[in-house]
Parts: structure tokens; C-alpha cells; sequence
DNA sequence: GATGAATGAGCATTCATTCAT
DNA sequence: CATGAATGAATGCTCATTCAT
């Protein structure tokens, strides 16, 4: 039970690392509420006390977790779109998408996971709401392209279902079996269509500006 | 045990439906764990053990509530493309949708909260597997019009992804806040959106293939 | 769920004697507080309520089933040395306990464990003191034959333990497999034992009443 | 877990303690079904999350009981006929039966109980065929002795029975008051008497067969 | 920093019993 | 007499968290 104590220095480090993980392991698996803390002391070989010591508690443990991952995921997204024209801008930010759960799976999950579940306990709660500013942002990005005609005309709210819809259906789909295989196949054609529903070539240019179409 | 369903005293129905519906309020708000069987009870104005004379256990009342969300959902969905062209059954499949969550929020939240869900328990994750024969059906449904063109070609496992990853998507958000005027409004460019993905027309039409092009 | 309600007379005792048959499977196989009510109503086919209004509750069933299997078996029991000398009355008794259990094993096997359990609910503790007259009865017939000198003269508490000890075991064993050819085998040497700890005969005869023997 | 049981802090293995002896005190009242963990806790001074802390359950604590019990009974009892003659090892085996009964007697209740009731839960039911390897190994000692003629010849499975019959039933009844008197009075007589349905010479010598003769 | 014993509120579930029909 | 829905106290057990060593 327990290491045999020689490299100390990192050895902090690597225990808190090894919670991480574990945590992340059993979030992703079985979700917040039904992973206890005797799940991730097993996983991660260290002890309640060593738990508690590197998080207060459960929720916060969940919380670094998800911050450290919607973080990074974001940072990501945005990078993908920066300086870019609307066109390889979106396809790119699909393409980001995909390949992020590609290289973080787990994480992927976990995130997923939680922006899903109503209830995540007030500091969650608190902070997906957070970390969800980037809906504003990505809108703050769209705006001039949407004035200047480069991007069809929506409900505003509509926006972030339709880039994000596809590919996040698709993730969570893929996640369940993860084969590489699949998602290559599927990326571009997922960047593509993604973006037939916001060019604005796609829609008759005439006086319906796309939003009440005939039917 | 011998569930007629017939000539089921109205009392009895009545305390049945009371704890579905109270079952219902607590899982799409709470979710399944962290509803507890005495919110159930104090929801219900049943007794602890009422609730479990119709339903063995809180799994099995989940299930029930599932099953039934899922089936009534996919029901919609099928009938709303029946005889139709592509084109109008694309697009009458998301109306449906919408209107159906519209109609349905709690049980809509709960459903969309289980499928997310990795952990639920054996009974449900089974039941899960069941529930999608759909995917597979609906494919059915697309292959002919694949076929002959009617509908663009491309990788298989996308289709899902794409028809129900913008609705989805939308109603997730939308189910947050529920505000009537803004799902009126999305409703029609939505269809109208997914439909885009699909249509051969909205793809160069050169050797047919929008597949895995660098576009 | 029940009967077709027909041979209406015989029916309520016929009910009666299931739940009773029912209630004895059970009792004898998980004991008086594992057998739930909802055993004895799955085994008898009778209602919740039928039970109910046959036996005022679950320790009145026990006890029934309690009184009619020990008052038969001490009724046989006292038969079986009534008018006899020493030898063949204490013989006869053995054999008549074995042969009981024999002919009775569910029975049996429930009044041995009722009677060898401490905690059996006030009622049933005070019904065992009842049928517990019976020690005493067996020491009243045992007395004269011990004062003529025909029966061994030991320490009174004693005499029920070695006459009934050895047989009380045997069955108790019996019970477990309940193979007919081992209790023919037994039954014979089990009564000659039994007699040779009561037979003066088997006692140095002299001033050493066989109480405090040498050691 | 890692019990090597040695380096073990003294406050801990306290604790353990208690909440054996406070099982030990219920279960030998009330019996293993109607002893509650609450009934374990207040006794023992432990907090409920102290005791599953210990014991998995209140099975296994049962079973650490029983194994403690009988194992401890067992190696008396084989101590006691080590190496003697069949008249003293028979007649030291009831002594030291009664004698450890004397000291123990919760413990002796509780495994009286133990193995006289038929539901015990698939564990203790196994354990108890597992301890019940004594029976064959009593009977091992036994052979060489019905061979040399030394004790009687009679059926096999009515060895244990004979021995053990009467003073398990005079140890049953003496729980139940507990009168050191009772007990001192009856510990000689009742080793003779015992020894008296296994000596050769109580059976008419002829053709060695006192197994089913009419006497 | 690490360990694991201890805590106790909380939870799902059981079960004898009641009672309206 | 029979039925089975309803009741609610009781129970075994879980689990996040604390704290002495």
C-alpha cells in the first residue's frame, strides 16, 4: 500500500497527477454522482487522507477536472478559428473538435458528461455557466461576418446548435466504441456539411433571409 | 403479475401515474441518482411502500418512465417521415422532434439526460442498446434514397450525427430555459438547416463523391 | 390468482390447511424470521388479506403449527412408555421419536429449531415453557422406576439429556439428508444405547450411586 | 485486507474487539436474523461506519464469530482424546465439551444456535459443512478402536450422535439458566453415561453384533 | 505529506399489518 | 371469506468527510 517513498520532490506532483487520473477515469466512466472516493483512492493507490489532502473535497476534485478540460478544449476552438475566413474557420474548428476528443477521450468524456447533467452541485453548476461565456464569444466572432453577408442570417440562438450539434453528436456516439477508423472517415465530410448550414450560398439569396422558409 | 391493464380500479391507475409523474419532475431536474425515493414519495403524496408495490425498484421505475419517453418519441419521429420525399421527411422529422420536446419538456430532459449518461445501471443501459434499433432502422429508411441520389451520399455512421445533432443540440439548450418564442422561431431554419447537410444539391456535383475530398 | 370458487365448504379449510402446509415448508427451511408472509403467500396461493383472516398474525401461525406438532409428538412419545417396564418404555420411546420425525420431518425440523432458538417473540418462549410440563411429566414417570431401583440413580437434570440427547442429535442430523436406510439402520442401536445409560445393570452396583464416579 | 495482525495499534484491535463481543452478546440472545447492526453499535460503542470499517458485513462478522467459536471447541476437543485410551479420550471429551461451555458460554450458545439453524446464508452454511470436518476427523480417531474391538461396533453416522447427543443437550438446557451447580453435578455422571454407550463390554459379547438384534 | 480508523447522516428496500372493496 | 393496494417503521449498508498519529 503505498509507494516505496525515494524521488520525494515529484513524488507530490505524481500523486496528485495519479488522483487526477483516477478520477477522471471513474467521472468519465460511471459520471460525478456514482464514483465515490473509494473508486478513485483505489484507482490512484493513494489513501482517503492523500485525497483529501490535494483536494478539499469530491465537488472540487470534479471541478479542476473540468475546468482544466473545457479550458484547454476552448482554448483550442478559438485558436482554430482565429484569423480565418468563415469558411475554413468553421471547418476547422469542426475538425479541431474531433481530433481534440480524438487525443483526449477520457477527458472528452467527462466534459461531455458533465455540460449534460442538470444537476452538478452548485459549484458546477456555477461554473459551466462560466465557462459557457464562450457561446458569447463564439458569437462576438460571428457577428461582422454575419453583417458583412459571409455567414447566413439566423436566430441567434440557433448558431452554436448547428456548428456544434453535428460533431458533438458524433463525438459522443464514437466515444462509446472509439475507433479511430471511423472518426477519420467521418471528419471531413462532418466539416462540410457543418458548414453548408452556415454558408450563405446555401440559401436563396431573395427577400427570405433564410428564416421562414416555404412550408 | 397479471397487468390486464383493463380493468384496473382508476384509484390504483391514478397512484401509479402520481409516482410516475413524480418520478418524472425528479429524474429530468435531479437525475437518477440523485433523486431519492422520498422525493419521490413526498412528490407523489404516496407511501414508501406504495411506490413499491407497482414499481420493484427506483432502476425499474426509471426504466419504465425511459421506455415509455422513448418509444412515444420514436414513434413520432417514424411517422413524421412516412410516404414522404426526402426533402419534406428530413425536415418534418426535426419539426417533429422540437414539437416533441415541446410538448414533452420533463420527459424530453429525462430521456436526453439517460441516453447521455454512461452509467445506468445494467437494466437501463440495456434497455438503451434496445431503444436503438432506431439508429439502425432510420438508416433503413435512408438507404433507398442514397441510393438514387435523392440524398447525398456519405460515411455511413455520420447520418445519425447529422439529421439529430443540430435538434438535439438546440433542445438541450433550449430545455434550460424554456422559453417558448425562441423554439418557434429556430423550429423552421433548423429543418430547413439539417436539410442542407443532406441534399445532393448542396454538394459539387462532380464524380458524386462529397465523401472524403480536401473540397 | 386463486381458485375457480366452487366447492365452497371444504374450500375455507382447504385454504386454511395450505397456508398452514405453507407456512411449515417455510419455517422449517429459513426459520420462524426469514420466512416473510409473502413466502407463506406465494406457497399457499392465498391473498395477503386470506392469510390475514385465517391467523391473527405471523407468530399466532408459528404458534399453531408449534402447539399441533409438539402436542403430537409428546402425545405419541407418552404413549409409547405408558403400562411398559423401564426397559422397553424408554426403548419404545426412542423408536416412537424416531419413527415421528420419519413421518413428520417438516414438522419436526421446525419444533426442533422453534425449541432450539432463544429468541422466539414472547409468545412463543411462553409457549415452550408450556410444552416444556412435559420434562417434567417424563421425570414423574421416571421416579418410581428410579426408587425400585429399575432406572439408574442420577442427577435429576440429567435424565432428559441422555435420553433424549442422543436421538434429539441423531434426528437433527437425519433431517439434513433425509435418507430413509441411514434411520432404519440407527434406529435399534440408537434405543439399546439409550438404555444402557439408564440400566442400573450398567453401574457398579455398590455404594457409589454412580453419581460421583472415580476421577 | 493485509491482516498480518501484528503491528496492529492496540486502540484499533480494541475496537474490533468491542464489536465482536458486543456481536457475540446479541447474536447469542436474540439469534443472527433479529440481532440489528443498531443493536451492535449502541453495545459496542462503535459508530455504524466503525463497524462496516471492521467487518464487511454483519455476515461475515457472524462468520468471524463462528469460525473463532467452533475452531477454538474443535481443538479442545481433539486435545482432549490426544493420545489416550478410548475410555479416558471419550470421557475427557464430554468433560472438556461441558467444561468449555462452562467458560464460554455466549460463545457456546451462539454456536449451539449457529449450527442448529438451517438458514444461515450461503456463507455460513458453507463454513459450517467446512467445520464439520471434525465429525470425519472424530470418526478417523474412532476406527482403529472399533477395529481392535475396543469400542462397539455400531452404525457410523450414530457414533457422533452418541457422543455428542447428551451432553449438547445437557449444555443447551444449562444455557438457558446457567447454574454453575447444575453443571459440576452433572460433568462425571454425564461422561460415564457417555462412555457407556461406546464400551464393548456393554453389549452381550456373542457374535459382536449388537447392531440390529432384537436384544 | 501520508495513513486509515472513525463518524453519522442519508438511502434504498423490506415486511408485517391494515382496510376498503 | 377473498383480494391486493396502502402504510410506515425498521434495517442493512454507503459514502463523503474528519482527524489523530
Amino acid at each position: 500500500m503505498g509507494e516505496t517513498a525515494s524521488y520525494r520532490s515529484t513524488m507530490t506532483e505524481t500523486r496528485r497527477q495519479a488522483i487526477l487520473q483516477a478520477a477522471l477515469k471513474s467521472f468519465s466512466t460511471k459520471g460525478f454522482t456514482d464514483t465515490t472516493m473509494e473508486d478513485i483512492r483505489q484507482l490512484s493507490g493513494a489513501s482517503t487522507g492523500s485525497i483529501y489532502h490535494h483536494f478539499e473535497n469530491k465537488e472540487k476534485l470534479a471541478f479542476a477536472l473540468f475546468v482544466e478540460g473545457s479550458n484547454d478544449l476552448n482554448t483550442h476552438l478559438f485558436a482554430a478559428i482565429a484569423d480565418k475566413q468563415p469558411r475554413e474557420a468553421i471547418k476547422d474548428m469542426v475538425r479541431t473538435y474531433v481530433d481534440w476528443f480524438e487525443q483526449n477521450p477520457d477527458l472528452g468524456q467527462y466534459i461531455i458528461q458533465a455540460s449534460s447533467t442538470e444537476y452538478l452541485g452548485p459549484k458546477l453548476q456555477e461554473l459551466r455557466r462560466t465557462s459557457e461565456t464562450w457561446p458569447k464569444q463564439l458569437l462576438d466572432w460571428l457577428t461582422p461576418f454575419i453583417e458583412d453577408g459571409s455567414i447566413a442570417r439566423l436566430p441567434t440562438h440557433l448558431y452554436i446548435s448547428l456548428i456544434l450539434g453535428p460533431c458533438r453528436e458524433f463525438v459522443r456516439r464514437w466515444l462509446r466504441e472509439r475507433i479511430p477508423a471511423e472518426l477519420k472517415e467521418a471528419r471531413e465530410p462532418l466539416a462540410e456539411a457543418t458548414w453548408l448550414m452556415l454558408a450563405p450560398s446555401s440559401y436563396p439569396a431573395k427577400k427570405r433571409s433564410a428564416i421562414s422558409a416555404e412550408e
